[in-house]
RNA sequence: GGAGAGGUUCCCGAGUGGCUAAAGGGGACAGACUGUAAAUCUGUUGGCCUUGCGCCUUCGGAGGUUCGAAUCCUCCCCUCUCCA
């Protein structure tokens, strides 16, 4: 583990990262490591209150894939336990706790997106329940004797809450304290989180210190904004490119992202070095490289990693066909109507087909040339304007609902 | 326990008896344009159809007053502030 100099451990380390508590800190843990020939306990939680992993988790992933190359103990902690009471960091609404089933099966998926980056082999995976289902009434109130109100207040998000007078359950005081148990639980050297986390892993470092065991290292990772380019990348805002979406969604949705974003995500999701980025950052500024070149590439490698270079070439190709060309792509949803109807209703189909949430919406659609058509097998769209269209004799039809929706329509058997 | 302020559509927020399916903003969606699902501009944004100036549902919940209620009354639930 050690060939590399303290130095160059170092480096790898902090290698964009927002903040590292503290470099001495780390300093001294790296060289009792050496010495002792204890690989460091670097730790990693997540809850899995939702299954899918998306690109703003794989920035502090290949954190810990960094530690674990280094030769450290990576501990992927799913917080089962804590998911079972409710994660309280979206703003209002109290998330709907959880069965145990439901999260065990939300972990499994978790394990197998996290080590599309993580070495399985030497991942050690764990789960908070193990320590918290059973601890007593009175071992939680001595736990929370731990820490004060006054310090709970120094949150951000809890005083600005407080501040504009929005409620706050004495639950989400909790979170921070069981989080930071956790770090005592497993006795951890390093814990790793985005940035936004950094409070609770403040947390981790006094409590651990008032259980007697040494203050972990906090090490953050910038938080990755959303495709919208405003909030952070979210389940909750719905911005977020997930890690098992299929290629051409993916694809899509880094397509979207704006110009200025685009080298954001070069910076925390690429792999290319740091003299490429700066070359390409170059480029653009000069007008050499052209901005959607730039983002085809980054759209293909991203992609690329998580489902193989053929179907990011694929992803590629029915982006341009739909978008450039302005085609329908090969592969679109199928309906099958054994029934041939005289004529059908087009807003009411396609509520039906699931591609416009009311016949309302599909009537809207209509009216201001959202919705196109194309008959037979010509693969030629045109724009739709009337609500009812005749069918008979025509055997295959597809429709476009907006910039993206396709759906094939095949009469008869 | 006492006093006060609040709860409006996806979100924020205006609205104090009919002109209110409810201003404005955000978000989302669509169209134009293009370099693309960027940017910009324009439009749309409760549902249903027989598309009528039509019907049904929506302003925390349940009742009530009224020809007519988001708006007035009663009870209840929830949030916040100050005091205990």
């Amino acid at each position: 583990m050690n060939e590399l100099s303290l130095e160059k451990e170092l480096e790898i380390i902090k290698r964009g990262v927002v903040d590292l508590i503290s470099e001495e800190e780390l300093k001294e843990k790296l060289l009792k490591s050496r010495k002792e020939k204890k690989p460091l306990r670097v730790k990693l939680g997540l809850d899995p209150t939702a299954p899918d992993l998306h690109l703003g988790h794989t920035v502090v992933l290949q954190k810990l894939k960094q530690f674990q190359d280094l030769g450290h103990t990576a501990i992927f902690l799913i917080g089962d336990f804590t998911g079972m009471i409710g994660d309280p960091t979206g703003r209002l609404e109290t998330r709907p706790a959880l069965t145990k089933e439901e999260l065990l099966k939300n972990a499994e998926t978790y394990k197998a997106q996290v080590f599309k980056i993580l070495d399985p082999e030497k991942t050690e995976v764990r789960f908070n329940s193990e320590w918290f289902e059973s601890m007593n009434a009175a071992d939680m109130v001595k736990l929370c004797a731990k820490y004060t109100v006054a310090r709970m207040m120094e949150r951000e998000d809890f005083r600005k809450r407080y501040e504009k007078n929005l409620p706050i359950s004495i639950h989400e005081f909790l979170y921070p304290l069981i989080q930071a148990y956790d770090s005592v639980a497993l006795n951890a050297d390093v814990e790793l989180g985005g940035h936004d986390q950094i409070f609770n892993l403040y947390v981790g470092r006094e409590i651990q210190r008032a259980y007697g065991q040494e203050s972990q290292v906090i090490v953050t990772v910038p938080l990755l904004e959303g495709i919208d380019g405003v909030n952070k990348m979210s389940k909750t805002y719905g911005n977020y490119v997930g890690i098992t979406e299929p290629p051409d969604v993916m694809f899509g949705k880094l397509m979207s992202i704006s110009d200025e974003l685009m080298l954001k995500y070069y910076e925390l999701l690429s792999d290319i070095s740091i003299d490429e980025l700066k070359e390409l950052k170059e480029g653009l500024l000069e007008g050499r490289i052209h901005p959607r070149q730039a983002k085809i590439n980054l759209a293909k490698e991203i992609v690329s990693r998580f489902h193989g270079k053929e179907k990011a070439d694929e992803a590629h190709y029915n982006f341009e066909r739909i978008h450039r060309e302005k085609l329908i792509p090969e592969k679109v949803p199928v309906i099958h109507m054994n029934v041939v109807p005289e004529r059908i209703n087009v807003p009411q189909f396609l509520k039906e087909a699931g591609l416009v949430s009311s016949s309302s919406e599909g009537r809207r659609l209509l009216s201001q040339g959202g919705i196109k058509i194309s008959y037979g097998e010509s693969g030629v769209l045109q724009k739709l304007t009337d609500e009812w269209i005749a069918i008979g004799k025509i055997r295959e039809l597809v429709f476009k609902v907006g910039k993206r929706k396709f759906v094939k329509v095949l009469f008869g058997s």
